[in-house]
DNA sequence: ATTAAATAATTGTATGTACAACCAAACTAT
DNA sequence: ATAGTTTGGTTGTACATACAATTATTTAAT
């Protein structure tokens, strides 16, 4: 048995799917807390936050830009729509994102929470290895995903 | 700008939080056509590999294991248990876990599927590299959750 | 012994996400 | 030009998961 066994008794620790899925959950866990004074979940706020780097982004550059579905990005954007954060400009087929000024307003205040996420999780697990451990999973994301 | 970024133009892209759930997704979409074959969706596959494993375990470690809330292993197990898959037998407050005759015949097919999303996404990845990301989402895991 | 605190599990309810079906716009090929 | 195909986006619906509140059991403290 390898020594880096010993922490895991069950097999299962070494599948991908599980161990991605178990960190998700402890990252979204920790995100809410973070991002909870914003008013928003994280993926609200990550909507925002993206928008904001790229005005008038398409739900679709959206949808693989997050790895979600086109419907769960029509659903996230029609919230913040409703709620006046943002506002979707329909031409032909295509749709453009912006954020309205109430929604720039807040972008100050989801940025600063994002920062307090980065320097907590930093702290556990230790800033260079968390550099290292998102440069990974990014790579093998873009393996995965041709 | 590094070279590594050029892959990515989005400063959120260095986000744990992120990279976790993105990869998290794409992986349980891969993980629900492997296991498409055996009628349960991933979760369910690993609770019935887990008490397979562990006989007699009891929700509270399935739920510490999982990294899911105990609400949601009380869901996972009593669609199980309604499908004729494990029991539950109670004893004071504690529960325990077991595995169904119907449910130990599954674990051939489930196992099977598994092996089949370990080698597909290792072939993709990379078998050494796959390893390696799971065993340091791993560490990350035990740094996040003390 | 009795009360208080902690723990295991469950229930009602809400939310995030996905799938399937669909519409409308834009290409492509005849 | 027109029919077929592809693509961006939306809707109805279903499911996985979480949160808050609750019950029941166990442990701890007086």
């Amino acid at each position: 048995m390898h020594p880096e066994m010993t922490k895991c008794e069950s097999k299962y620790c070494g599948c991908l799917y599980y161990s991605a899925n178990a960190l998700a959950r402890v990252m979204t866990r920790m995100a809410e807390e973070e991002f909870a004074s914003t008013g928003f979940s994280p993926s609200y706020a990550f909507v925002l936050m993206t928008v904001n780097a790229q005005p008038g982004i398409q739900p679709k550059d959206l949808s693989t830009h997050m790895q979600l579905t086109p419907s769960t990005v029509t659903r996230l954007v029609e919230k913040l729509e409703f709620r006046g954060l943002l506002k979707r400009k329909i031409t032909g087929r295509s749709t453009e994102i912006q954020l309205t000024s109430k929604g720039q307003e807040l972008i100050g205040v989801i940025e600063k929470s994002w920062g307090n996420l980065y320097e907590r999780y930093s702290n556990q697990i230790g800033e260079e290895e968390a550099k290292e451990l998102t440069q990974k999973m990014n790579d093998a994301l873009d393996k995965l995903t041709q």
